[in-house]
RNA sequence: GGCGACAUAGCCAAGUGGUAAGGCGUGGGUCUGCAACACCCUGAUCACCAGUUCAAAUCUGGUUGUCGCCUCCA
């Protein structure tokens, strides 16, 4: 299996830690609100990752955090007139109800920063004795970049651009620093501030050293991919390798996994997500209008390394063009619950043959850096095949060896091959009943209007050869 | 200012040396009372220029364009 690992800029053979595991960390959002859909881009990509590892026959031991500390979190508290505890708690739960709407598996664990306080306390005590961190006047502890050798070998910056360039501009009231790079590792409450006691001051953690200790306490010292979006290889993980390779003396993460962002149409136009351009989409907002599974559907249609556009235009083709996996499975069941036992027929052992060919296509897109697009490709091939080689006359172990294939392939890349049954309405069974009625007295004006009052509720109907199908629009 | 990515049919998107996967959409057809579903047919020489090669979308150089990171950020 081939990973493009950012550090190295090119795809390498995956090769764990150890044999048989894969350890992974993933950072997860700050809960300040509900989450949009670019934080779900991350959580969609490698959820299936982790999908394909365990198909793989790997034990994965998904870690990914929720941080539950932050100034943002602080400043919609005050808004709101209560506390940050609250606030963090309220939009933990919120978030994963998004997640299980977009059929993400639960991590093994979710470790929230304030609960692990301490360890980033040993962390940074662990820095300051190794010469790595230095307290400044007010309490401040920052890291010593100079002192961290390896620095900017993920982001591929140097020191010397950094600090000649654009940045020094940007550095302000923090004069106590030693170099314009150094970066907080615990800092000073303020007033009204949730905090901890330290050897250095009451205060709280900064961002960076979060992410260290808990893949550290849940992953160990050296853990096989660490994964995020691409905002964040600088600076947060290039200073958690500095924190984390400082502390315990060991390389922090053998694979550094990035994915693009998702951008927004706005007029025309693909720009990044953001509040002050109101180009803003939380998950929740899409649920309301589409089935999450769409949303899925949509991010796995692109490489997880290309920037991809959202659009209503690209949410109904990615509608339509998973109905066509959905209807294809559908037709499947159907057929199998109708079709006499048996063995495949030669030809139907042919296709057979094809469908595990198209099996072979999925992983190799698979192994290869994770390319759902082509994996998606290769599903779409095995529903051709299915659709156009089954009839009345195929064998029950022919149908139920296609749909197995569909289902665990969709499986993967977690996509669920059912519709949701929605408890079937008496009174709509009786308005297709009616309808037949109609149709069979030749009444089809009153069929197309039963068919309308349905449409209009949103109901769908089909006739197939093997009777009235409905489902939901 | 520094660093980096990308540019493939109406739209989305694979393909990184041997004459362009897949999906959505469009148009035509089969099926159907009609419709929907399904199936068949329907479309690109790969931003531009120059070069390397028997052979390039795929390598090299340049041009143009779009985007990202360097600051909280998925």
């Amino acid at each position: 299996m081939k990973i493009y690992n950012t550090m190295t800029k090119g795809k390498e053979e995956f090769i764990p830690v150890n044999p048989g595991e894969v350890r992974m960390y993933v950072c997860g959002p700050t809960v300040y609100n509900f989450i949009h859909i670019g934080n779900a881009r991350p959580m969609i990509v490698f959820d299936t990752v982790r999908r394909y590892f365990e198909y793989k026959g790997y034990k994965v031991n998904f870690v990914s955090n929720f941080t539950d500390v932050d100034d943002k979190i602080i400043k919609k508290a005050i808004e709101e007139g209560t506390d940050a505890d609250t606030v963090s708690k309220r939009y933990i739960a919120e978030c994963k109800k998004d997640m299980e709407g977009m059929n993400i598996k639960p991590a093994t664990k979710n470790p929230l920063a304030t609960e692990e306080i301490n360890g980033m306390l040993e962390m940074i005590r662990t820095l300051i004795e190794k010469g790595y961190a230095y307290v400044a006047k007010d309490g401040t502890v920052y890291f010593r970049v100079r002192n961290f050798k390896d620095y900017g070998k993920l982001s591929h910056k140097n020191l010397d651009d950094l600090q000649s360039g654009f940045r020094e501009i940007k550095v302000r009231g923090e004069e106590d620093k030693e170099d314009a790079n150094d970066f907080v590792l615990w800092k000073p409450k303020k007033e009204g501030e949730p905090y901890w006691e330290s050897p250095w001051c009451n205060g709280r953690p900064g961002w960076h050293i979060e992410c260290s200790v808990m893949a550290k306490r849940y992953l160990g010292e050296e853990i096989d991919i660490h994964a995020g979006g691409e905002d964040l290889v600088f600076p947060h993980h290039e200073n958690e390798i500095a924190q984390s390779e400082a502390a315990n003396g060991k390389k922090f993460a053998r694979y550094w996994m990035h994915n693009a962002f998702l951008n927004v149409d706005t007029n025309g136009r693909s720009q990044k997500m953001s509040k002050s351009l109101g180009n803003f989409f939380t998950v929740r907002e899409i649920s309301e209008r589409y089935d999450l599974q769409v949303l899925r559907f949509f991010m796995l249609s692109a490489h997880y390394r290309s920037p991809l556009t959202f659009s209503a235009e690209l949410m109904e083709a990615s509608k339509n063009g998973l109905d066509r996996i959905l209807t294809a499975m559908e037709r499947l069941k159907e057929a199998k619950g109708r079709a006499p036992e048996g063995r495949m027929s030669g030809a139907e052992e042919e296709n057979a043959k094809k469908a595990e060919a198209l099996t072979v296509k999925f992983e190799s897109a698979m192994e290869d850096d994770f390319n759902t697009a082509d994996a998606i490709a290769a599903v779409f091939e095995l529903v051709k095949l299915s659709n156009s080689t089954i009839n009345a006359d195929s064998s029950q172990s022919y149908l139920s060896f296609m749909e197995a294939r569909i289902r665990t392939l969709c499986d993967v890349m977690g996509i669920l091959t059912e519709r949701k049954e929605e408890l079937l309405d008496s009174e709509i069974e009786d308005m297709i009943a009616a309808r037949q009625a109609a149709r069979k007295a030749k009444d089809f004006a009153k069929a197309d209007q039963i068919r309308n009052e349905l449409l209009e509720r949103g109901i769908i109907l089909e006739d197939t050869r093997e009777g009235v199908k409905w489902k939901r629009a």
